[in-house]
DNA sequence: ACCTGAACACCGTTCAAGT
DNA sequence: ACCTGAACACCGTTCAAGT
């Protein structure tokens, strides 16, 4: 009944969640603390721990929603299956990318929550379709999965380069020429080109196996 | 003088620093608290703030010592050009893996040790001498180093797929025909191997441009 | 100059109590 | 049954003091 005025009803899992929800997407996944999370709902602390084992758990339920926004509606259906592939790849990174705490959550949570097991699956029945052999496929799920987060780990620091050879001495710099003679086509990247850029090459690269 | 026993004189930086890479590489990065790398020194916490400035200071650099254990030896130097860039990025990958911590500390630290310019810049000679194009390399360099990075990040995830698929109920697992296709080549995929052939296939797919 | 104890503003979570 | 306050064992860092 100290709730915040206007809230629904009782405490409930599916409240917790979306509360975690706002908070990290308005504070970042830092901010989320189960003090700070209480707070937003207007409880105690300890009065999530009867809906939630800990915040690992609500980690990872944040996660699950993030999945099930791509793997809740239709997903890609190019008659093509490399395009299908290509095209599923891209919206699995586009979500990740709009949503770039998940990379801090993976980590804290160190699994992807069950909904994920439906885009590999996906991913799967294109590259079959393709005519992929079995180790062909399984080892392309597995680096073009890894492609796709080290877009997203990467994603401040993809200008990190440029950065730090901004912050070298003129006298520095010298010895970096390499880098400077490609440095104007790096600044003109866009991470959304790059990611497909990459992708391609790559798919390019076990297609032609 | 309280310090431990047979530890070398006076408090300085780079007692510090190798006191920090001891604790780190025995337990963990998420052990690495400044009360605890205290401790191994022997001396108080608020005695490391005359020497770093804060925590952030002391992961970045550990970063760079990693950083210099490649690029403080010669590197790769294949006459192909193409086979020299696959050489030094194997290189970076095999270190990386070999401190999976590091991602939890460009994490924190959002930013790469001055050093890795270092490994850009042979990275972009080799491209250069390969022939490409300056925004084909600028691309390349990226995607490449995103790619890298998203092997160590997803190391342990790898597996996450096969686990979760593990763990659904037998009744769960008919909505996953495909992944109980491929599981069998999915567990004999070793990460190293992985790692090769993605970006060879990337790499391969960047050149026929 | 160099080091440090006490203190501040935080964490996640346990445990015993409240209603 | 459901919620919560106090407490525990931690953080990084500031600040005022010690030698």
């Amino acid at each position: 009944m100290r709730g915040r005025v206007g809230q629904a009803g009782p405490l409930s899992r599916a409240r917790i969640i979306s509360a975690a929800m706002r908070v990290v997407e308005r504070d970042g996944v830092e901010v989320l603390t189960m003090r700070r999370l209480a707070d937003e709902i207007g409880t105690a602390p300890m009065s999530l721990y009867r809906h939630v084992a800990d915040k690992r758990e609500v980690l990872m339920e944040l996660l699950d929603v993030v999945s099930r926004r791509i793997t809740d509606r239709p997903l890609p259906a190019s008659p093509d299956p490399r395009r299908r592939l290509i095209d599923t790849v891209t919206e699995v990174h586009q979500v990740l990318e709009a949503n770039p705490w998940v990379v801090q959550a993976v980590l804290a949570v160190e699994e992807l929550p069950p909904s994920a097991l439906r885009l590999s699956e996906h991913m799967f029945a294109a590259m079959r379709a393709a005519g992929l052999d079995e180790r062909t496929a399984a080892s392309a799920h597995t680096a073009i999965w890894r492609y796709t987060w080290g877009h997203v780990f990467f994603g401040h620091l993809a200008a990190a380069s440029a950065r730090s050879y901004g912050r070298q001495e003129p006298a520095g710099r010298a010895e970096y020429e390499e880098m400077a003679h490609v440095m104007p086509a790096m600044l003109e990247l866009k991470s959304q080109d790059n990611f497909r850029d990459g992708l391609k090459a790559m798919i390019d690269g076990f297609f032609a196996r």
